[in-house]
DNA sequence: CGATGGATTGAACTGGTTCAAGTGGAGTGG
DNA sequence: CCACTCCACTTGAACCAGTTCAATCCATCG
């Protein structure tokens, strides 16, 4: 199997490192990303494009640094370059809900209004390209392609959390875990697209289980389960190769 | 207690009813409406608003008739007048997830692609406006505010998701039912101001389990479960008056 | 009045959780 | 290079919150 795209390092937060400007506003031309990753360039001109680059700022995340913070003031929209981020919402007691994980091309923070509804974490290294959220947002009037292209953006994750909430609501494990991988291949083929069947999973169990409303537990029997089925091959915890993706999809709908 | 603002009726669904033509683009001055719930109207002037009613149909629909189903071409956008409106999406054995439930002034179809993501349902009879939602997409470009209110209300969307998400994922029974009650609590201040702790339930037991992810015995459990600790009363199975909506809130929360 | 269908209640059951004990791989340091 | 530590992951076994199945209740309607 191929060299994952993703730093697994175990090591502990280091301080965010600031990159040197550099030219990827909206991920023009993102590192690890495929063609096909949701992009904003492709309704900018190259000129407008430097404009744009200027109002950004570059920086790094070590693995299990927070990006921004539910609550805090939404003063910027994120724009990943490379690596995997995850959202979520807790409770007062600790209990953890992952609303998504985003990849190179993803954009967040674009839907709050004054507050971050939400927490970003890194789950591995990332780039991450950094914007004024009111710079951006009246930019909107001169540029209404790029506006057209937010909206889109944000109805297209609108219509995927709604797939979430069926999956929540009324998936079991099983499916539940089967919805993970699918999702998971598809996200995979967008960022680097070797043998589409063979995923990377660069998240721990626990983030699985919280993405999912289950324990971590549940998380590993299920992996196991699948593996025993003989629909998956597991390489370590963080690689899975899907054997029979086609039935997978269909465990995954409940059919 | 007062009289309801919707209407219980159990009769069969009947064919849908197409109303005269009248006044009311985007719930301009729709009945049953405080000013306080989201509308458009305050985005355009009269003489606009004149231009917006003829682009629209208005009916009337019984309760449980279908007002667009899931994967049919998303050819309209739909605003409640009057009534309730479920939205859901099924998995191919019938298990159900509502994703949301609509009242008087709600949009729905807006976040729609090609197809509807969802099948909409009337819950009470409805009274509804449709617009062409191509022509009000193309609209954007003449009236940028009414773009950007669209665009405000599917963020406002994607954040109460998210809430939605954490709930399925991660609350206890009697949580969800908590949840629920607030929820309805501060929609039904919106359509009609009574006494706000006496809270109005159009939906039945089966659509209420559905929105939280559980079955219709364990809702029904958990209403006698929160009269009986005080913090409700009912008044049969379609009012309930909260006694204690601060603890209910706390409980809602997980404190 | 009986029929119908939603809502409630009871009792048995189970999928997923909880608690507890291993396992294994990566990093550390001697 | 090996031994040790750490921590994420896996596995096992007991448990329980919520489901399932089965009455029963009750309001509405023809």
């Amino acid at each position: 199997m191929s060299i994952s795209p993703y730093s697994y390092s175990g090591s502990k937060p280091k301080a965010s490192i600031r990159l040197a400007a550099n030219s990827c506003p909206f991920n023009t031309a993102c590192e690890g990303c495929s063609s096909r990753h949701i992009s904003l360039c492709n309704v900018l001109d190259s000129n407008d494009l430097k404009s744009f680059s200027k109002l950004s700022t570059d920086f790094q995340k070590a693995a299990k640094q927070i990006i921004c913070a539910e609550d805090e003031k939404a003063e910027h929209i994120y724009n990943i370059r490379s690596g995997a981020v995850r959202l979520s919402k807790m409770l007062s007691d600790g209990r953890r809900q992952i609303t998504g994980f985003l990849f190179a091309g993803d954009f967040f923070g674009l839907s709050c209004k004054d507050k971050y509804s939400f927490t970003a974490e890194a789950i591995t290294e990332v780039k991450i390209c950094r914007f004024n959220r009111t710079k951006i947002i009246e930019s909107f009037q001169d540029y209404p392609r790029l506006g057209e292209r937010v909206f889109d953006m944000t109805r297209t994750e609108l219509n995927s959390t709604h797939d979430q909430m069926l999956l929540l609501g009324r998936k079991t494990a099983k499916e539940k875990l089967c919805s993970f991988l699918i999702i998971m291949k598809e996200k995979s083929g967008r960022i680097n697209v070797r043998d589409e069947n063979e995923v990377d999973i660069p998240m721990s169990r626990s983030d699985i289980a919280d993405y999912l409303g289950l324990t971590v537990e549940t998380v590993s029997r299920q992996f196991t389960n699948l593996h025993k089925l003989g629909l998956i091959e597991l390489d370590g915890a963080h690689r899975v190769f899907l054997k029979n993706s086609k039935a997978l999809l269909a465990l995954a709908e409940g059919e």
